[in-house]
Order: structure tokens, then C-alpha cells, then sequence
DNA sequence: CCATTAATTTCAT
DNA sequence: ATGAAATTAATGG
């Protein structure tokens, strides 16, 4: 989701900034918000009980998270945590319901965004039910690349360390690295310097 | 240069 | 094949 900031400001919104780390809201914290990022990079997380990180998201520049529990009155399930310093615009979400009452074009957009993230959602599962590394990297990778540009002939590079990677598919650095370079081996990716180009 | 963080390798299971 | 620990590389101050 992506609103413009000014209709974002003339709802109420302020401009908030976060350090390296710094968490914009934790589990168990009760949605008061909509944010959307204006600059840097923020992690939805959660830890499970050995304490192994998963992560569900990476967002970026005009990207809004933790919206759905605007709409759902539960706890935060995952912290979101800044990757590097952040610009977040944050508006309370009675202000939030109230815009989207007064532009209905943005709940449908919103619908979208949810449709997006829902699809995200199965497209991981199923490659997370693989046993098999490669097939579980190459869905996330089919994702984020779909995600990514239109230009069909430049290689995608892929903007994470390979333990966010871990990460985010519930592996361990070791298996991605062992997983990569038979990719690489296979052809079906690039490897440059240290970055993944696919 | 030192401290920190990420990538890779080694080694045991 | 996998993970913990050790090693090596890079990044930032």
C-alpha cells in the first residue's frame, strides 16, 4: 500500500524516525497506526520458542506494514524492526478509516494490497512445504523477481544477506549458501562478487 | 587500525 | 545432509 503523503498528512500524520535496529512496534503491541515507510528499510520478525528468528517481510521506500491489523483486533504477531535508518509516516487508524470512508478509490487500492499480500502468502507456503532448499529459495526468488522491474532482459540483484534469506524461507545459512552455488552450478542463477543476481 | 558484521569453510554428528 | 563453531572477507568508524 502506498498512500500520498500529503492526503497522509492532511489526515493527521507525523513524521517519525527510527535508528538501526530500533523496533516500530513489538508483538504483542495493540495496532494504533497505519505506517508507510518514506525512507529506509523495515523487517516483520518473530522469534520462535529456541529462539530462531523468522522473518515474514522486508519492506522498503512507500511500502506500508502491519495494516491488517488495523482491521483486526489482535495483538501484533511480529515485531517490525528498522534494518537501517527510517523515515516512517505513521497515522492513527481511526484518522486512517476515516480517509479511506472519505476516498473510497484507496479502499479498493487497499484491497489490492491485501490481495497481493494473501497471494505472497500462498506462493511461500508452498514452497515452504518443500523439503527440498532449491525448490524453497526459487519460490521466494520467483516472487521477489516478479516483484520486481518489468524489464524482462536484466538480471535481478537481489538486495539481502544471505542469512535474511535464511531467514525468511526458515533455513540455515549454510544450507542457502551449499543451495546457491548448485543453482549457480545449475545455471538458474548468477553469482557475482558476493550478490545473487537471478 | 580496530570493531563489527557477513560469508564461507571446517568439522562433527 | 545439516548445524555449530572457526575462519576469512568486507565494511564502517
Amino acid at each position: 500500500m502506498n498512500v500520498d503523503k500529503n492526503l497522509l498528512y492532511s489526515f493527521g500524520a507525523e513524521d517519525i524516525s527510527f535508528k538501526t535496529r530500533e523496533p516500530v512496534f513489538n508483538e504483542g503491541d495493540h495496532s494504533q497506526y497505519y505506517f508507510q515507510i518514506s525512507k529506509g528499510r523495515v523487517k516483520l520478525n518473530h522469534y520462535n520458542e529456541d529462539g530462531k528468528e523468522f522473518i515474514h517481510n522486508i519492506l522498503g521506500k512507500n511500502q506500508s506494514f502491519g495494516d491488517p491489523l488495523i482491521f483486526v483486533n489482535q495483538p501484533y504477531p511480529m515485531n517490525a524492526i528498522c534494518l537501517e535508518p527510517s523515515e516512517i509516516i505513521r497515522l492513527p487508524k481511526n484518522n486512517f478509516i476515516e480517509m479511506l470512508k472519505v476516498h473510497p478509490d484507496l479502499s479498493l487500492e487497499m484491497n489490492a494490497c491485501f490481495s497481493q499480500q494473501v497471494y505472497y502468502k500462498l506462493i511461500m507456503m508452498q514452497s515452504l512445504a518443500s523439503q527440498n532448499p532449491v525448490q524453497r529459495i526459487t519460490g521466494l526468488l520467483d516472487y521477489l523477481k516478479s516483484f520486481q522491474d518489468g524489464d524482462c532482459s536484466a538480471y535481478f540483484e537481489l538486495a539481502l544477506t544471505r542469512q535474511q534469506l535464511a531467514n525468511l524461507i526458515g533455513l540455515r545459512v549454510e544450507t542457502v549458501i551449499r543451495a546457491l552455488k548448485k543453482m549457480e552450478k545449475e545455471g538458474s542463477i548468477q553469482l557475482k562478487d558476493r550478490k545473487i543476481l537471478y
